[in-house]
DNA sequence: AACTTATTCAACCGCATAATG
DNA sequence: ACATTATGCGGTTGAATAAGT
């Protein structure tokens, strides 16, 4: 995914694409500090070269605290097919009572995982509800091939530590963004994430440890 | 091994509605 | 009452990657 670059003549172009982790952690050091909210001028405050609704879009389904990132449960999917029934498409209505979910994650949960057609090779195999609903929760159970491929320090880290968080990764991600102001993402990184981790590998864990820290309610 | 097809999901777009002046 | 701006929602796209041939 290429990031492309927008704009009228004589304006900066506006950023569009995939999010860089400096822009996340810029992102959420704003917010921890002022709160979230008119979204244009918090994208032109913090200084990051997004439109406001790029950044809305950031904040509440990646990065805002209580958003759930892992698989979709059995019971979750149960409650998605049963609330689909009645509503149809209301993602966001249907999200709210799946708390950590959001209305982006379970429309392509929904598209891909219960509604989506089969492949052709699977077109001889039996393919019920019962079928979906089997192979929808395997396929949850495994992780997805982005998060693989950036899980995999980590989690063998979680197999393998006794103290949870990482001592070294416990810290603010307030302080960290006024670092970033002075120096830049490998200084950050250098600074506040343990060295036998990459920065994406710990990014997650460093951004929910903030949150611990700091409930949301207490910061605006 | 190389190529094609299918899948995933983050992000964008357009529209509707709410809030504000 | 109307125009403008901000926000929220649902549909869609497209790059990365896994799976299949």
């Amino acid at each position: 995914m290429a990031t492309r670059m927008c704009g009228r003549a004589g304006e900066p172009a506006v950023r569009k694409g995939p999010w860089t982790l400096e822009e996340d952690l810029i992102l959420v050091s704003y917010i921890s500090q002022n709160g979230e909210g008119s979204w244009d001028n918090l994208a032109r405050t913090a200084g990051l070269n997004r439109n406001g609704k790029s950044c809305r879009l950031r904040w509440l389904n990646y990065l805002r605290p209580g958003v759930r990132r892992g698989s979709i449960t059995p019971e979750e999917d149960m409650v998605i097919r049963e609330l689909h029934s009645r509503w149809g498409n209301r993602w966001s209505k249907i999200a709210k009572h799946l708390p950590g979910r959001t209305d982006n994650e379970i429309k392509n949960y929904w598209r891909t995982k219960i509604h989506r057609k089969p492949r052709r090779s699977q077109l001889q195999e039996p393919c019920d509800d019962a079928v979906a609903m089997g192979m929808a929760t395997s396929e949850a159970a495994s992780t997805s091939s982005q998060s693989q491929a950036s899980s995999t320090v980590w989690d063998e880290y979680m197999q393998t530590s006794s103290s949870f968080p990482h001592p070294e990764l416990v810290g603010s991600v307030a302080a960290a963004g006024h670092h970033l102001e002075m120096a830049g993402l490998d200084e950050v990184a250098a600074h506040f994430v343990p060295t036998d981790f990459g920065f994406n590998d710990c990014f997650w864990n460093f951004v929910d440890n903030f949150w611990e820290t700091m409930p949301v309610s207490d910061m605006v």
